[in-house]
RNA sequence: GCCUCCGUAGCUCAGUGGAUAGAGCGGCCGCCUCCUAAGCGGCAGGUCGCAGGUUCGAUUCCUGCCGGGGGCACCA
């Protein structure tokens, strides 16, 4: 497999996702609807305000909540009420007196505490079927690419094992918000940070050693501080394929002059437990040692093949899942060079680094963080932050200016270091964006790569498939806690949420069909001549959610959630499968109807496949 | 102790200043001679953790408590 390496040379890179679509502004009807209504209440407000002193409020208009409450509403009534000294529903009914006569509005109305709230013309949702048929994929996209550039780092899992389900969740939110913003303006570059460097490769290299021995014959205690998930066994089957025997040492070799490793006992206290796991970190450090004396260049070998094979199988599952990136990067291959030195005299000259204790440090305590890092240890060893930052400047060299990073809730305390070293080191607070994902949990038991039986995010996609696992993930707010069903994702029946949205596609999907069957045809170009016949409640549900597509994307995409997307499409399914129970799409004796209808569903269809696509779900035409 | 994410129906969760707080699951009652019933319609179920504050208006913003997850390394 192709080894990755450090920024600007991307081994393996992931096709673009984003289909070629028509690039355009946005449908501009509701805006020119909300347009429409605001230079009514503004006029309105000439005459309400006249003589008054009251300062002009901003004219805000919302969706409604609720359809018996119209399609748009104004709170204005409600801000004026103050400065006008009057009642709230009294200055609403000022207002309405004073609103112009218009050709799209059916009536204004009071209600509530003194909303104002517009009923339309049905005719003016109706043509938003034709731009929805006309933009096809690109209908609520924005492929301009201008609202500047962003590379979103994410999942970024360590290669010392299978991810497991909350690597899934970072991997389905990474994908998702990655595409949402390519489809709201964003030039996206998505990278994985590959860790393989530092010490706990070489804690992955002593057990792949140590179960190859095993397979040798030779029988050695495997250490606490050690990975002894089954997965270990498999790579050193790999390693011994490939290297037969000739890494094998005698297991007196490996032990001798070396004590046994002290175990906690039963009952000890938290303060003994301590001492001792650090006790077993030594003598993990001191087989370390012991292998590569021994082992020579060999020990460079296994390493190698150990990172390659748990990369390679964390590739496939990032593929199964139809995660895809643009580059993969090494932190070893940022080390070899140089980058890593280099970022560090950047921050010497700034005079930002100084030497304590035998080790240097950076002073991110003057940018914000809590106390100041240590960026290279006594040992010599760099620490995580080290490489870390440099790849961040990196990635700021590589004329990335906004840089997402989706990370696990439990490095939250780590973000103000990075922050503190980007700003050091550019001068700029918010180049980076960091989104945390709160953990998930499992309806049955913990997960941890140390305990060998953990469900791994490959287990979930062969089980439940990926359209499921990653519908499953998105249904929740990337900050909430996510309680994983397992058994529910399993279970490929109708609880599943995913099946809802997706059988409203299949569902149209089948109307078309039997269309086709029945030797009947659907003239498109037909369809906008006949759309005035798309005039009942169902109906005009639709055309609503259709025309709300758009702007759900950009707050969607503003607000980094995905699941806003998931919480739309469910309502559009809802629509669909409402309307589907009322009323058929196949009328016989109508023509014009049956055009009118075909149409509104088939741009359903084409939005529910626009949302699902988002969502990294296809969208079946059976089920 | 400090930082952070939370606390909404029996359960899992939406709702980034507005109206009578919503959905799915679970419970109960209906709907297939008709484009897939993986669907639709209806009923029951709530002191939005507690207490103050800001506001015409607070589940939403602020403060303090209570309860829970996570983090506070010369680990990664």
């Amino acid at each position: 497999m192709p080894r990755p390496t450090r920024g600007g040379r991307p081994v393996q890179s992931a096709p673009r996702l984003a289909p070629a679509a028509i690039a355009g502004p946005p449908p501009p009807y509701r805006v020119a609807m909300k347009t429409h209504l605001q230079d009514l209440l503004s006029s309105a407000l000439d005459q309400v305000l006249a003589g008054s002193d009251a300062v002009r409020p901003a004219i805000g208009l919302d969706a409604t909540r609720d359809a018996k409450f119209g399609d748009f509403q104004t709170n204005l009534a409600l801000q004026l009420a103050k400065p006008l000294g009057k009642p709230p529903r009294a200055v609403a009914e000022l207002i309405v007196a004073a609103l112009p006569a218009s050709a799209h509005v059916t009536r204004a109305e009071i209600a509530g505490p003194g909303f104002i709230n517009f009923f339309l013309k049905q005719a003016a949702f109706q043509n938003i079927v034709a731009d929805v048929l006309a933009q096809g994929e690109g209908f609520g996209r924005d492929d301009s690419g201008t609202k500047g550039r962003i590379m979103v780092e994410f999942v970024s899992a360590n290669p010392t094992g299978p991810m497991h389900v909350g690597h899934g969740r970072g991997a389905a939110y990474g994908d998702s918000i990655a595409k949402l913003l390519a489809a709201t303006g964003w030039t996206v570059w998505r990278e994985y940070y590959v860790n393989d460097a530092g010490r706990q490769v070489d804690i992955l290299a002593i057990s792949v050693w140590l179960r190859y021995l095993d397979l040798c014959g030779e029988r050695l205690p495997f250490p606490k501080r050690g990975y002894p998930a089954d997965y270990i066994k498999h790579t050193a089957q790999t390693l011994k394929d490939r290297v037969g025997e000739s890494l094998k040492r005698d297991a007196s070799a490996v032990l001798v002059d070396l004590a046994d490793e002290p175990q906690v006992p039963d009952g000890a206290s938290d303060a003994d437990k301590d001492r001792i796991k650090l006790q077993q970190e030594a003598y993990a450090d001191t087989l370390i040692a012991r292998a590569r004396e021994l082992l020579g260049d060999g020990w460079e070998t296994i390493k190698q093949t150990a990172l390659d094979d748990q990369l390679g199988v964390i590739r496939k599952t990032l593929a199964d899942f139809n995660v895809g990136f643009d580059q993969w990067s090494s932190e070893a291959a940022l080390v070899k060079s140089g980058f890593v030195q280099t970022a560090l005299q950047r921050l010497a000259d700034k005079g930002l680094t100084y030497e304590k204790d035998g080790a240097l440090w950076m002073r991110t305590e003057a940018f914000g963080d809590e106390k100041d890092r240590v960026l290279v240890k006594a040992d010599g060893a760099a620490t995580y932050f080290c490489n870390d930052l440099a790849y961040h400047v990196d990635k700021l060299d590589r004329n990335w200016p906004v840089l997402m990073d989706v990370w696990g809730a439990d490095h939250h305390g780590y973000i103000a270091r990075v922050r503190a070293a980007i700003e050091a080191l550019t001068e700029r607070k918010d180049a980076l964006n960091v989104q945390l994902i709160q953990f998930v949990t499992l309806s049955s038991g913990r997960m941890g790569k140390r305990s060998g039986n953990f469900v791994t995010l490959q287990d979930l996609i062969d089980e439940a498939g990926t359209d499921a696992t990653r519908f499953f993930y998105l249904t929740r707010s990337h900050d909430q806690h996510l309680e994983f069903d397992i058994d529910l994702a399993r279970s490929q029946s109708n609880d599943n949420p995913v099946f809802y949205v997706q059988y409203a596609h299949a569902r149209i999907c089948r109307v078309f069909e039997q269309l086709a069957e029945k030797g009947g045809r659907w003239d498109a170009a037909a369809a906008a001549g006949a759309l005035h016949r798309l005039d009942n409640e169902h109906e005009k549900a639709l055309l609503t959610l259709l025309g709300r597509y758009p702007e759900m994307l950009q707050r969607a995409a503003g607000a980094y959630t995905p699941h806003s997307v998931v919480f739309y499409l469910k309502d559009l399914a809802e629509a669909l499968h409402s309307y589907y129970n009322v009323h058929r799409f196949l009328v016989d004796d109508d023509a014009e109807l049956q055009t009118a209808r075909l149409a509104l569903i088939a741009a359903t269809a084409q939005v529910l496949r626009n949302g699902l696509g988002i969502l990294g779900v296809s969208a079946p035409e059976k089920m």
